[in-house]
DNA sequence: AACCTCTTTGCAAGGGTATGCAAAACCTAA
DNA sequence: TTAGGTTTTGCATACCCTTGCAAAGAGGTT
């Protein structure tokens, strides 16, 4: 009853046309009125619907597309899925997702193979890293892969990144012009090239007002190790007076340890910025000064760089990034001029 | 150069076995130790790997399992997503996804039933309404269906959810015992099952105690709506003393509404109650009292049932529901002896 | 009516793998 | 050595669809 398959063979016989008349009706193939009619009632009638497994294993594309994203504790990224989601979807790709969080480099090296097992057309990494092993494959196999929001040595891949060393030198620039004198950063995780471009693009905004980090601590992009590097930091007089957040995710546990763990006022005693404008930094609770990193438009850029590779292979990967404006709110003291 | 596939033909011709050999090797069958050992050598030579298509065309399983999610917003569900992930990875299978958000009825359905066209082995549906069409189609082709967090007319539907009503009943019981006198309740989406099942414990508990809600309006499960039906029910006065939301995400919002445009304080004039415990109920700025769904045990469920459907069809979908505690903090008042 | 062009159609091959079947190889016991 | 049983192996087919090719049909012009 159940299970029995309703194939294009079926569906050319009720019509009374060939097979591969139906093939064409379905895949958009010229075909005449007449056989479209007779073809489309026939399928209907039948609940046919062509397999496109079949169909991927002849012409070599899945119309899917790999996606593997590190974790999803950060609100940026159930954001940005949810765009990737609506743009490939909009341009006929499906999305298969693959969640690298809580697995070793191994295991996730191992299930991210798997997914060129999947002939997927194509791969976007959000915010994780890739052996050169897995890049390598890709590259043989010829499956483009983009980068989203994270940088790799291999300077040839294909990325989309907000402007991490400027937007972070900006911040800088905004505390320094705030009047704070000791300036803290508690950074991404510095073994990723995003903790590092932000990184570097902060301690070159210090420089130009000849200071430099008050304190310094790995946040590791989660809210346990930027909440123990905050009590570390702040047990120390005098306390900084500021602390740049490598990203929101971690901001928001800064700014709850700060508050109702250290009794500080914020923007008061401390002015705190982060990094993403992910959606709770809006939220009247935290009200985070902080970069918003533009995720539609990153997400734009990556699906259009993705498919102009897959659709025309030999198209050269690129490196793109958006510029990350300063977003003002209450949680940092604004200077005279910044409104 | 790139592109170039490597087939199991390939391999058999280098290990000079026939291509069922091949086959048998990487597909487990039996095989003896000589011939396993030329073709795993020839296989490395050659950089080989199954085409999980052609492999899925003839056995009619993919190894997909098709995930259908309303929306991200709500940490409740890149959390489950994660896990869902992780829980399908160990067992061998892979996620092909869908997100819901923003697309009208029609298209919504539209697209989920590409999923069948790449022959899932399974769907679960998070938070999210099937059309009777659709659930048709899925019983024709013999696709198992669970619904996650989300019931359904349709009674034979396979489902998992958290005790809405006796957990619902449970707060207004807690509220009723806090002394408040004027509950009010922001409904989830009236239009979906779980907002409707909650909503009747939840009365149902007030009407253990002789009362009934002080107010009542439809959040539809978003910050927004939540937020406007929480300006509109305290512009009366006298106000409600205590508050039930339909979700933590809502929640969220309530108590921002509350405090920084209201002016009150949570618990000293209000209490707020959720349902959820998502992450960041427990963060400090909210530290919201809620009902904790055990969103490792509800994926675990959802997920052994449906691959039990998968692999051994004829298994009868069954609804599962999984306690949800009350989880005491600090957004409600506490009664005596509820410690 | 004959010719040419353009579109539509069916045939058959092919994409990479799994699997039933029968032949071959191996092993054990007499 | 032979008979009997158990594994292992290769052959050929099947899965469902797309697509190059050549034949057939439609339409227009002289």
């Amino acid at each position: 009853m159940a299970g029995k398959m309703v194939t294009s063979l079926d569906v050319a016989a009720r019509a009374g046309v060939s097979q591969s008349a139906v093939s064409r009706v379905f895949s958009g193939a010229s075909a005449s009125k007449a056989t479209k009619e007779k073809v489309r009632r026939a399928a209907d009638e039948l609940g046919y619907r062509p397999n496109v497994l079949a169909r991927s294993l002849i012409t070599g594309r899945s119309k899917v597309i790999g996606l593997v994203v590190g974790y999803l504790d950060n609100q940026f990224y159930p954001d940005a899925l949810e765009r990737f989601s609506r743009l490939l979807q909009k341009r006929g790709y499906h999305i298969l997702i693959f969640l690298a969080k809580g697995l070793d480099e191994a295991a996730a090296q191992e299930v991210m193979g798997e997914l060129l097992d999947y002939q997927v057309d194509g791969i976007i990494a959000a915010s994780v890293g890739l052996s050169d092993q897995l890049t390598r494959r890709c590259d043989e196999a010829g499956i483009p892969v983009v980068l989203f929001n994270r940088g790799h040595p291999d300077a040839r891949l294909a990325r989309v990144t907000s402007t991490n060393f400027a937007s972070a030198r900006k911040v800088a620039e905004f505390l320094v012009a705030g009047g704070h004198r000791r300036i803290a950063h508690i950074q991404g995780w510095m073994g990723s090239a995003t903790g590092q471009e932000r990184d570097a693009g902060f301690r070159a905004g210090l420089a130009e007002a000849g200071a430099e980090p008050w304190a310094l601590g790995d946040g590791m992009y989660t809210r346990e190790d930027a909440a123990r590097v905050t009590r570390e930091m702040f047990s120390q007089t005098p306390l900084p007076d500021a602390v740049f957040v490598g990203n929101d995710h971690m901001a928001l546990a800064v700014l709850d340890v700060l508050r109702f763990e250290l009794g500080l006022s914020v923007p008061g005693d401390v002015s705190v910025v982060g990094y993403d404008d992910a959606a709770p930094a809006a939220w009247p609770s935290y009200d985070l000064t902080t970069v918003r990193q533009p995720s539609g438009r990153m997400v734009e850029a990556t699906v259009d760089m993705l498919l102009e590779m897959v659709e025309d292979k030999g198209r050269a990967p690129r490196k793109i990034e958006i510029e990350g404006p300063l977003i003002l709110r209450g949680s940092a003291r604004v200077p005279e001029g910044w409104q």
